[in-house]
DNA sequence: CCGCTGGCTGAACACGTATTTAGAATACTG
DNA sequence: CAGTATTCTAAATACGTGTTCAGCCAGCGG
């Protein structure tokens, strides 16, 4: 059971309430004072545990960022990464921690880049060993495609409002995570574009490449 | 061409400004003096224009909505709507209008929500017609499938940090959208799944989601 | 010339902010 | 029990903030 309730130190408790309150209300949105009063204490505990405002930014990103790291961790080593189990899984940890991470890296924490370049790296590493056992279509651009998925479902956390409005679901409930990792996967497996359409796509722009780098060698 | 230069009305200059500053230092992080400074005028001119600051980010989101609806208007009007070049083109609107898009989704603005609904209605509008048409396998559940297609596409943005430094290149140059052009078009059409593993994790995708039910009737 | 409108400013104001300081309450150790 | 470190707080401080205000200055019709 996650503690919820009171009996939690005086720091975590402040940390709790300022990793609410950063995504809600932004780093400069939010005051000492306010994550002060959700926690049940004075303003001069929190600087007197965390040094600084800055300083429990900084804590709040290594604790969340901490967390999620060995959550990943354990289901790599584990080695049921594609477990549908292991995914909604990992989403469904404390909905703080993945609000948080979500604001962390679209307000540009640099500890979340870690993270970030960590995720695309580990991405890669998986793709690479797929595409040598001749499992996956090698790809043309493999860094690019692998910072994209990475930065496309990060990006979708950081637009888990705008999604929770246009589904009517709690994104982190057992019935948001399951439409969303579906979705995930018809969106990933081809469900977007009709089957001829992509490859004339695929070829269009290539042409477009095609067209674009003779004008930049014109000019 | 744009008017980078000091030609610019009072007001455009400020409006110029705080578009570029919002996005890179927070709301509540950027100083009406910051932004005056960068405009080249006194502080007490941009509540002189705006009203206050909360209006001028008002402002800010309406302009860039406005800009930006508007490219999107004459992409589905001329029906050119997945022609590669109008795709790159739509992208490479002025970058500042790009990174406020994407920071105004992420924290929260009101009128950057109600476009979001507009792509998310929009998209479902043009799958559903696919699906009519036989063009495209229906999805089980097409208003989650669209509306994360979005969130990720505008949650892309939000990482724009992110992607340019695991990739090494700006990504509102040529280069930088054909890229990314060319990742999303893999991605989608089913370059990140081998053929077999898409179905095998559909499958336990269907069964987990039928155990979570049962278990969810248990209790 | 006057009067006057509108973009624009410098200096001040009121207020909320993070942080400091001195010290009270509490728990822990010998 | 005494001594001591630790957790915690109320009050005060220094400062940055958005905003106001009184008025300057260029342009322009009469």
């Amino acid at each position: 059971m996650s503690p919820t309730a009171a009996d939690l130190t005086g720091a975590a408790r402040i940390r709790e309430a300022a990793m609410a309150r950063f995504p809600r209300d932004g780093f400069e949105g939010t005051t000492v004072r306010a994550i002060a009063e959700d926690a049940g204490v004075s303003p001069a505990l929190v600087v007197h545990h965390f040094g600084s405002k800055k300083e429990l930014r900084a804590a709040c990103d290594a604790y969340v960022i901490d967390r999620i790291r060995s959550v990943k961790e354990d289901a790599i080593t584990s080695g049921k990464l594609d477990d549908p189990a292991t995914i909604s899984g990992g989403f469904q940890m404390a909905p703080p921690l993945i609000r948080y991470l979500g604001w962390a890296l679209a307000s540009g924490s640099a500890a979340a880049a870690g993270l970030f370049d960590e995720m695309v790296d580990e991405s890669m590493r998986l793709s690479e060993l797929a595409e040598e056992q001749g499992a996956m279509e090698p790809s043309t651009d493999l860094r690019a495609r692998c910072a994209l998925q990475i930065a496309m479902q990060m990006g979708a956390l950081a637009m888990q409002d705008h999604l929770e409005r246009a589904l009517g679901v709690d994104l982190l409930s057992p019935e948001g995570v399951m439409r969303m990792s579906r979705a995930t996967l018809e969106l990933f497996s081809g469900g977007m574009f009709p089957p001829g359409q992509a490859e004339a796509m695929r070829k269009a722009l290539d042409t477009a490449i095609e067209n674009t780098r003779k004008e930049g060698s014109d000019g």
